[in-house]
DNA sequence: ATGGACGATGTAGCATTACTACATGGATGT
DNA sequence: ACATCCATGTAGTAATGCTACATCGTCCAT
């Protein structure tokens, strides 16, 4: 059984067609699929069945796409493993992040990796209102995405998460709100203000459930972004309250307070989301410890601010 | 890094010249060298350096070599799990075993394994006084060896090992010895007797070792063979007395009993060696499991007879 | 010391393999 | 029904890995 085809077998269960198969590894479709056919004839049973204009891996295809991602993982250690030996973490890596994050902790960790020679960071942005992450570790090395706790919205594909930082989600108020003064404030406090929600579907969501569900009756939303830059212009101007992330909000303006909220559990975690070979990249690697430290010297220097 | 390269690579390390790996592979040994060349070029530094006509692995290459090897268990692994799931244990296993155990258990689980359709085994002997077991797992896919407890003949080279036996050494008699009667016997018993031993080096004579040790003087040894049957002849005759394995010794003659020793630990452990890679192959697990299954029955069977 | 054997490697040509370009055919949806 | 999309088949080409043979350095026996 040949590896280069066990790695197209694999390549086609996690982006599901020929032609996108062809376009990630630079080849022909007709190539692809000359070589799945083959790939078919070696393992003496069916791999893939025509559905519908597409194509969709059988179950025995399935089973056989997963050994092949372990052996693919076991070539990026060796890979790895002689980078280190060579104590070179080389090439490029590419980076998706969603907007604070990297507004947050990316300047600071690209800083630290230009001490690395040979290392390329490639970053780009993606407004999370689009973002699938777990679909998009096909196509970037590592993927920034955040989720509530015990949401686990990678789940089951065999995905390596990297935690890099629990962020506690506060309040934000304009300045001289009739709760500005307190020390924390609770689901009762909260539920009958004004809020300025994030579009359906998006995990703060949840969070303003649970404390319309704390406080038995629902709350109001009257705006709803996914910009925190527009959400906290929103706040400043007197418009409503909403959820804030404590560390990578933009350098909160005076005007504007964050409350801690009592009674709900209200954090995100962040996490660096990675193909399982790509994992076992050095360079991969090298670029996820380089944000593991810079968030973490961001959640120390907010908490202590 | 190609994976036929690196296997090239783990093949030299394991036989330690071009030519070696040529013929194992069934290529021309420019071709070996023309490839191994290739992935120097491509790792970035010398893998091998020459040292008089032949050719060493640099520190770099071994440690290639050994990341080289864990790839080549993933893709066994997969290609095993994929015989797994076609339940299909297909294919040739060589198989290199000692006279004694080859005698006592390689019938019967031939036997077991023809029910087994596919499944080919080609089984040799080889006497153990020329077998480097290690060495030779190399050429076979399991390998039989016997040695005693806390000897690792196969160390350091992380071969996998399959336990199948522990075998109890008894002192065979003639029937008409003095110390016929006896339930067991004790080295002080035993010192003083003629001695058939083994060539030298052979794993017995630590324990005869053991024995003069515990009673505090040599013992002397008239004769000494490889070869159980002639052994068990000489027993027979009167010639001496010697250790015989209780359980893979031919079917002893009554001419012959067996008392077990008691006073110095006496046993030796017959395990399935095998490059841990191969050990993935489905077809070479299923003939250790049956093996182990006719080693056990073995035991079995004499302990109650 | 010297010739012969051995082991690795370089070169040229050949065979196999994997690819591209283009054509075909089935399925979809407007 | 027509245009579109996707997979796949065919023929030719490019790339790759191999053999055959020659060469060179090292070792050993005489």
């Amino acid at each position: 059984m040949d590896v280069r085809r066990l790695d197209l077998l694999r390549e086609l269960a996690e982006r599901g067609s020929v032609t996108a198969v062809a376009e990630a590894t630079g080849r022909t479709p007709s190539a692809v699929s000359q070589q799945l056919k083959v790939l078919e004839r070696e393992a003496g049973m069916p791999l893939t069945e025509r559905s519908g204009r597409g194509l969709v891996l059988t179950s025995a295809g399935e089973a056989l796409a997963r050994s092949a991602a372990d052996v693919a993982v076991a070539l990026e250690r060796a890979s790895a493993l002689w980078d280190e030996f060579r104590n070179d973490p080389s090439g490029r890596v590419t980076l998706l992040t969603f907007p604070t994050m990297g507004a947050a902790v990316l300047p600071g960790a690209l800083t630290d990796l230009q001490a690395v020679p040979d290392l390329e960071v490639e970053a780009t942005d993606l407004d999370p209102e689009l973002a699938e992450f777990a679909d998009l570790t096909s196509d970037y090395d590592i993927v920034l995405a955040h989720t509530m706790p015990g949401v686990l919205p990678w789940g089951g594909r065999g995905l390596t998460a990297v935690p890099l930082l629990t962020e506690p989600l506060d309040i934000g108020l304009p300045a001289d709100h009739r709760l500005a003064g307190r020390a924390y404030v609770t689901p009762a406090d909260l539920v009958d203000e004004t809020w300025l929600g994030v579009p359906p579907g998006y995990p703060f969501e949840r969070i303003l459930h649970a404390i319309e569900q704390q406080a038995g009756r629902r709350a109001t939303v009257s705006q709803r972004f996914s910009d925190m830059r527009i959400m906290e212009a929103f706040i400043e101007a007197g418009f409503g309250i909403a959820f804030v992330p404590r560390y990578t909000s933009s350098r909160v303006p005076s005007s504007i307070v964050l409350k801690p909220i009592r009674g709900v559990e209200s954090s995100r975690l962040i996490v660096a989301l990675m193909r399982p070979d790509v994992a076992e990249r050095l360079a991969v690697r090298t670029v996820v410890d380089a944000l593991v430290t810079r968030a973490a010297r961001l959640a120390e220097t907010r908490a202590t601010a």
